[in-house]
DNA sequence: CGGCTAAGATACAGACCTGTCTCTTTTTCC
DNA sequence: GGAAAAAGAGACAGGTCTGTATCTTAGCCG
């Protein structure tokens, strides 16, 4: 009904691609098993001969999600070979493209975390490991950079990541993407020593449009 | 049950009071009335009375929230009178004492807009103009300071301000105090021109306990 | 003391949500 | 073409949640 008959998708990628869309444009706790396989055009069944229970369907979900964003830091940071301090004022810049785009709807570890807040779900456990992973990224890219105290500069621009998440979300801080990366650059030059590698990204991040870029659904 | 017959508070204070705080620590969604009367030692028909609907009960919560935050702000503010720059330092330096504390959940606002996505909902609502109120009074500052951009230090301080929400609950980020009130001070400093008022907060920050102060539950 | 108001207790209706069971249809592959 | 596997269809059980209705109890004030 949804597809044509000619190339039919598998069953468990067409329950996976839409439960991801719904759970994260509308919420994981709003979206119910009977709207996924309405949207999906599955039957019940199928679902739960793929998937053995929504926990399990919201973990795929999870840890499709961070593939995918393992994949947009690579592809970001592989921009800038060797220099991390550029990787990580272009990571910043993207994000801040990322926030303002229409289909944003925050982060969906935070998100997850937030809605499934109980220690003991699987869903929160992959959520607080992803953002583990980023902080250990954060912390390479920093340390390689000769930040003065690596540590802190990691909680700093962790901080602003998630204020980046969050407020692109609920707020709408007019130019946010300007304000990311501008306050990344900022805390970047101020913890690495004076302002020594490449163009500034303040002027490169203020007044550039830049087209939406092939990670359009990146994080 | 719950209170010794002496001083009976009205129902309303008591269903108000334990909502506010099961909402808060497990999130709305997944505290139902049921689990809100048990708790109180309240009628079911007593919090209807009260409050038409759950709806209407967490905008109440929410409501109490602004006043709370509002509270704080000024309680912060006051102790640096005529002095903005000092003013917002000191914000986020409470603000990084706030998110250490155990019984720390992250921003209510926050985590509300996030468990009731849809823009109709009047406590989504709510939210949204609770979040524009914290926008304003962070951009008087930035202008009273003497910002070279105001409104770009009001989006960067904002954005910092949600990172320390949203981080501080589902990370731990170690001292991340520390991380919070650095990061504001190095994005004031850097927005204000050179290092002009007061003690630079950075230092302060870094190593020192102070009690836990009044605002407690500040937020 | 007597009536009035606030509040407790409890049963219940209706909606929704997850997960199961059974049966039928389609696809695939030899 | 025919058997085996995958998928569709739909009913249903059991739980939870919001909100209502009814009846009883406790305090209060003149």
């Amino acid at each position: 009904m949804t597809e044509t008959a000619t190339v039919r998708r598998p069953a468990r990628e067409r329950i996976l691609d839409t439960a991801a869309e719904l759970f994260y444009r509308e919420g994981i706790r709003a979206v119910g098993i009977d709207t996924i396989i309405a949207k999906s055009g599955v039957a019940k069944m199928s679902l739960y001969r793929n998937f053995a229970s929504k926990d399990e369907l919201v973990c795929a979900y999870l840890e499709r999600n961070i593939a995918q964003h393992a994949a947009w830091w690579d592809r970001v940071t592989a921009r800038h070979p060797g220099d991390p301090r550029a990787q990580m004022k272009a990571l910043f810049v993207a994000l801040g493209h990322w926030i303002d785009h229409p289909k944003f709807q925050g982060c969906p570890f935070t998100t997850a975390a937030a809605e499934l807040r109980d220690p003991a779900n699987p869903a929160h456990a992959l959520a607080m490991t992803h953002k583990r992973m980023v902080r250990d990224r954060l912390r390479a890219l920093a340390t390689a950079a000769g930040a003065e105290d690596p540590d802190r500069l990691t909680g700093q621009l962790q901080l602003l990541m998630e204020g980046a998440y969050a407020a692109g979300r609920a707020l709408d801080l007019g130019p946010g993407n300007g304000a990311v990366a501008s306050a990344a650059a900022a805390l970047i030059d101020g913890a690495c020593g004076g302002r020594v590698a490449g163009p500034c990204l303040r002027r490169q991040a203020a007044g550039r449009p830049r087209p939406p870029s092939e990670g359009e659904r990146k994080v």
